[in-house]
DNA sequence: AAAATACGCAACCATGTAGTTGCACATCTG
DNA sequence: CAGATGTGCAACTACATGGTTGCGTATTTT
């Protein structure tokens, strides 16, 4: 079960690196915030919370939907984002399974010293 | 008390967009796997895990010491790398911050629809 | 001492990213 | 219908990133 582990931590890297490179942004980070905790939102509305311009947030919005962190839905003229918790409690298991997996290490090296 | 769950999710968001985005490449997650379940090891010995040269992975280790997701020593003509879990546990808390915040969101926006 | 190993540094290239401006188009609203 | 609002798309700049090659230097090893 340490290759249960191992094989958590090497799996689908690609997605992986994905999701955690969209959250690798401060102004994404303040998106995901503000998202995950108010109503869906459109683009005018949540550029208002930035100083950048609209266009800006649309990249980045897009970054986020790429990764699967938001979803977007047509209302008449808007577009509504709003947040889907899935990709980031992948995340959430994969910082577990590492951390488990450095405890079995540490537990494992300090055994090898304790022997010789 | 709801202020203290956005507070955690809105605190050095600077930091941990370098750390989130430290983790956003392939060869970054498999040097992170690498360390956080084996020995530390030497530049040389992870550029042989891989099909990149050693200056390529030394560059990639930078960004992960600068992250503090991995620490380094000399040893005679050998810098060495090993892991260092906190970086990781503090993205763990942020992402279940996340979503304690998410599920609160829903049941407000639900007892809303409820009420009106 | 000479060869092999491990590393650091710099230059360079290609590509991606973050941001802007400008403009066209769709959709509400008076 | 005319104007205001919300969006999409394209071009462009500036800079960061991922990768390479080349070379110099320190440290083992034989």
């Amino acid at each position: 079960m340490s290759r249960k582990i191992r094989k958590r931590i090497t799996a689908k890297p690609k997605a992986r690196a994905r999701t955690f490179a969209a959250l690798g942004d401060k102004t994404r980070l303040a998106l995901v915030a503000r998202l995950c905790s108010g109503e869906p939102g459109s683009i005018s509305q949540l550029a208002g919370d930035s100083k950048l311009t609209r266009q800006a947030i649309t990249k980045h919005l897009g970054v986020l939907e790429r990764a699967g962190i938001v979803r977007s839905s047509h209302a008449g003229r808007e577009r509504l984002f709003e947040f889907d918790p899935a990709p980031l409690e992948g995340l959430q298991e994969y910082l577990v399974s590492v951390s488990r997996q450095w405890d079995q290490t540490l537990a494992r090296l300090k055994s090898h010293v304790e022997k010789g």
